[in-house]
DNA sequence: AACATAATTTAGATTTGTCTAAATAATTTT
DNA sequence: AAAATTATTTAGACAAATCTAAATTATGTT
C-alpha cells in the first residue's frame, strides 16, 4: 500500500503519457523520466508484479485499475499542494511544479484531506489542471486548444500543453493567464494565425505555435 | 550540499542526543533511529567523509560546525511544519510529528522561507520548541530557577546564582553542570527538596537551596 | 524474403542503506 | 590483573534503483 518515490514518479507518468495515447512505450517514459530504457524495463517487471501495471515484454504497458488509483493519489497530493504554493504562499505558476514534485510524496491522508479542506476544495491547480478529488474522481472540463475553438465564442484559458519559459515569457507579456477570456475574431489560413478579442476588448494576434499549446474550455 | 532522507534523520539525530551529553554513542543512536549498530558505525563514517561529524572509533562522535548548521536545518523545517500543521490544518500537537518527520525533507530554501513569512514567523513549534531562523540561529527562552520550572519538562542547565565553593562542589558531586538536562519528578512541599531525572536517567534529590540557585532554560 | 535499423530486454556492475554474525576493543567485575 | 561483560567495528550479504554494453526481438525497406 505504500510506493517508493520511484515507484510513484513512475506510476504518475504513465498515467499521464497513456492518456495522449492507450499505451505507453519502454523509449517514451524513459525519456519523460530522464532514465535508460534498461531502468524502465527492471521497473515495468517490479510493477506489474505488484498488479499496477499491465505489462508483456515488447508489447508497452499501460496501469491497471489500481495502478490508475494510485497515480490519481499522486497526482491529488502534486495538484493540490501546487494550488498551496500559488495560492497562500505566492508562488508564481511557474515556480509551483519543481517543488510540488517533491512535496507530492508525502502520502499521509489525513494530511492530504485536511490541505484540501483548508484549500476549500479547489477545482483546479494554477496551470488549470483538474484536482482529484479524496475518492479519486477527477472532473474532466473539455478543454481544447484554442486553434480548435469556435469563432466568436468567449472561452476561457484553462492550461497550457507546454510550460517553457519561452511560452510563460510570451503568455506574461500578452498578459494571458489562466481564467483569462479570450474570444477568436478571424483565423488566418495563410499563417495559421489568429485575431483575438480579450476579455479586456483589446485585440491580440496569436501565432498558430500558441494557439496549439494554449488550452481553452468553453465559458459558462 | 544534498542530503538524503536517511542523512539527515541522523545528522538531526544526532544533534538532539548531543545536547543531552557532548558525545553520542553508536548504541545510543542506533536505538534512537531504530536500527543496527552496524548500520550506525558505516553512516558515521560516510558523514565523517563528508566534514559533517567529528568521528574516532570507538570515541563516540558529535557534529561538526557544518554538520550543526545542517541539523538546525532540517529542525526549522520540521518545526515550521507542525506549526503550520497545528495552526492552519488543525492537527492536535500529538498529530504533528509524524507527519512533520516526512516533510522536514522536502529541503526547497524558498518553500520554507516562504512557508515561515505566511506562518509569521513563529518562534515557537506547538511542543514549544523553539524554531530557528533562516540563518540556522535558535532562541533561547530565557532563564528561571529551577525550583519555578514546569514538573515533567526537561530543561537545560543555563548558569548558577551562586559560585562558591561549597555549591560548586555540591555540583560536582552530582554531576551537574551547565547543559546538564534536568526533569522534576515531583516536589516535595514538606522541605521543597525536589526529585529530579538528569539526562541519564539518574533519579537524585535537589534541596530548596540548591534548586534556587541553579538556573535552566527551555529544553532546546 | 532478406537485410538494416530501431526498440526492448538481459546480463552484469555500481551505489546506497541496511542487515547478521563474527571479531575486536573497552569497560566492569571479581 | 584476569576474567567476564558490553560496546563497537568489520566482513560479507542483500534489496532497491540505477547504469553500460551486449543480445534479442520487432519493424521498415529494398
Ligand atoms: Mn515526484
Ligand atoms: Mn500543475
Ligand atoms: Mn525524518
Ligand atoms: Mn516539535
Amino acid at each position: 500500500m505504500n510506493y517508493s518515490v520511484s515507484e510513484e514518479n513512475y506510476l504518475k507518468t504513465i498515467f499521464h503519457l497513456q492518456k495522449k495515447e492507450g499505451t505507453v512505450t519502454t523509449n517514451e517514459l524513459a525519456a519523460e523520466l530522464k532514465t535508460r530504457p534498461a531502468s524502465v524495463t527492471d521497473m515495468m517487471k517490479k510493477l506489474k508484479t505488484k498488479k499496477l501495471l499491465h505489462y508483456q515484454p515488447y508489447q508497452g504497458f499501460r496501469l491497471t485499475a489500481d495502478g490508475s488509483k494510485v497515480a490519481l493519489g499522486i497526482i491529488r497530493r502534486h495538484r493540490l499542494w501546487e494550488y498551496f504554493l500559488a495560492e497562500k504562499l505566492n508562488f508564481t505558476w511557474d515556480e509551483v511544479h519543481e517543488v510540488a514534485e517533491e512535496l507530492e510524496h508525502v502520502s499521509n491522508k489525513k494530511l492530504i484531506d485536511k490541505l484540501d479542506a483548508y484549500l476549500g476544495y479547489p477545482k483546479n491547480d494554477p496551470h488549470g489542471d483538474p484536482i482529484p478529488d479524496a475518492s479519486g474522481k477527477i472532473e474532466q472540463g473539455k478543454k481544447i486548444r484554442l486553434q480548435d475553438a469556435p469563432l466568436q465564442i468567449p472561452c476561457r484559458v484553462a492550461g497550457v500543453r507546454n510550460q517553457s519559459p519561452g511560452m510563460l515569457e510570451l503568455l506574461a507579456h500578452k498578459k494571458i493567464r489562466i481564467g483569462t477570456i479570450l474570444e477568436i475574431r478571424q483565423k488566418f489560413d495563410f499563417d495559421h494565425s489568429l485575431e483575438v478579442k480579450t476579455g479586456k476588448q483589446q485585440i491580440i494576434t496569436i501565432s498558430r505555435q500558441l494557439a496549439e499549446n494554449l488550452l481553452v474550455t468553453h465559458e459558462d
